[in-house]
DNA sequence: ATCCAGGCTCCTG
DNA sequence: CAGGAGCATGGA
């Protein structure tokens, strides 16, 4: 096992921290590992299983990216930080934003109590696809304990300093099951395991390829997502927020997000998708952040996780 | 038991 | 093209 470092500087304003507190209480958090200062994840680099490690480098705010596997060439570390900064979007210019939060004075105190907070991305965008999918329309809690079955089940382990870490399965593995014989039995409901099996499949026979959307227009690259079976327009706007880093989407039709801007905004109810989308425009162009701060503050509100079994288990991050 | 949960598909009018 | 029924599943 070798082990490459570098450090990169996030943009300021960057917090860390808050990014940190984040993945240790979302419920989408199952492959990452989050110690008191730090976030591991076991991921794919090149042709590599490796583990990457982001923590504080110095007080000055600047980070350190540790890659961990076999083998690694100079490459790797490229790699590793190239995900990194993806992830935390570290390179994002957000000296605009509470400007541009400011004419909504809801979400200028949110723009100012989070600030420097920028969306985490999943770092498998087809992990955020599946998370989506998994994720509609039941609790949270309940697709947390999907995932984690789903992730022990077929992700391969990689052990480092007497930790084990998972990898989320790649869509050649998802692509192989069987949605009766692999899925069901992990509670999933027949539909959701159509769904995901379906989409690893169009992404396995390379007639999707994720990683390439990045590079297209919004909603150019929600249609494409929408195309598949099971993927309708929230799961398309969930993917671009946590998968692709889009800064400037917001899954509007999303339960959680229309609960707490109708509290919030003083509708007495749930908002409609319609008054989310036409309170959005205000946001614009970083709804995505937005929309990230409602969710972190829904996070926040909510009770306390179950508390961690055993330090150092798989997915223990999970509540 | 009943309602709800980070929706989607498919079918009406 | 907007709106709604029906759908799966487990947890509170």
């Amino acid at each position: 096992m070798t082990a490459l470092h570098a450090t990169i500087v996030p943009r300021p304003p960057f917090a860390f921290d808050l990014a940190l507190e984040y993945l240790r209480t979302s419920p989408s958090t199952v492959t990452e590992v989050v110690t008191t200062d730090a976030c591991l994840r076991a991921v794919r680099l090149l042709d590599r299983d490796v583990v990457v490690q982001i923590g504080p480098a110095s007080p000055d705010g600047s980070l350190s990216v540790e890659v961990h596997g076999l083998d690694l060439r100079p490459a790797h570390l490229a790699a590793a930080v190239s995900l990194a900064e993806r992830v935390l979007a570290t390179r994002v210019d957000v000296t605009a934003l509470e400007r541009d939060l400011a004419a909504d004075p809801v979400m200028d105190e949110l723009a100012r109590r989070y600030r420097g907070l920028r969306p985490v991305l999943i770092a498998d965008p087809l992990e955020a696809l599946v998370w989506a999918i998994i994720g509609q329309q039941i609790n949270v809690a309940f697709a947390a304990k999907l995932k984690r079955a789903l992730v022990e089940r077929f992700g391969r382990r990689m052990r480092l300093a007497q930790r084990e870490f998972v990898l989320f399965p790649d869509a050649e593995t998802l692509a192989g099951l069987d949605h009766e014989r692999d899925l069901r039995p992990l509670q999933f409901s027949r539909q959701k395991s159509e769904y995901v099996i379906g989409v690893a499949r169009t992404v396995a026979t390379g007639r999707l390829h994720l990683e390439a959307l990045r590079r297209a227009e919004p909603e150019e690259a929600i249609a494409r997502l929408s195309q598949l079976k099971g993927v309708g327009r929230w799961t398309a706007e969930y993917v671009l927020l946590r998968g692709l880093g889009f800064p400037d989407v917001i899954p509007a039709a999303d339960g959680g997000l229309r609960r707490i801007i109708g509290h919030a905004y003083g509708f007495g109810r749930a908002a409609t998708e319609a008054e989310v989308r036409a309170l959005a425009a205000r946001w614009a162009p970083w709804r995505a952040y937005a929309a990230f701060y409602w969710w972190f503050t829904l996070q926040r509100a909510a009770p306390p996780r179950v508390p961690r079994a055993a330090e150092g288990a798989p997915c223990s991050t999970l509540g």
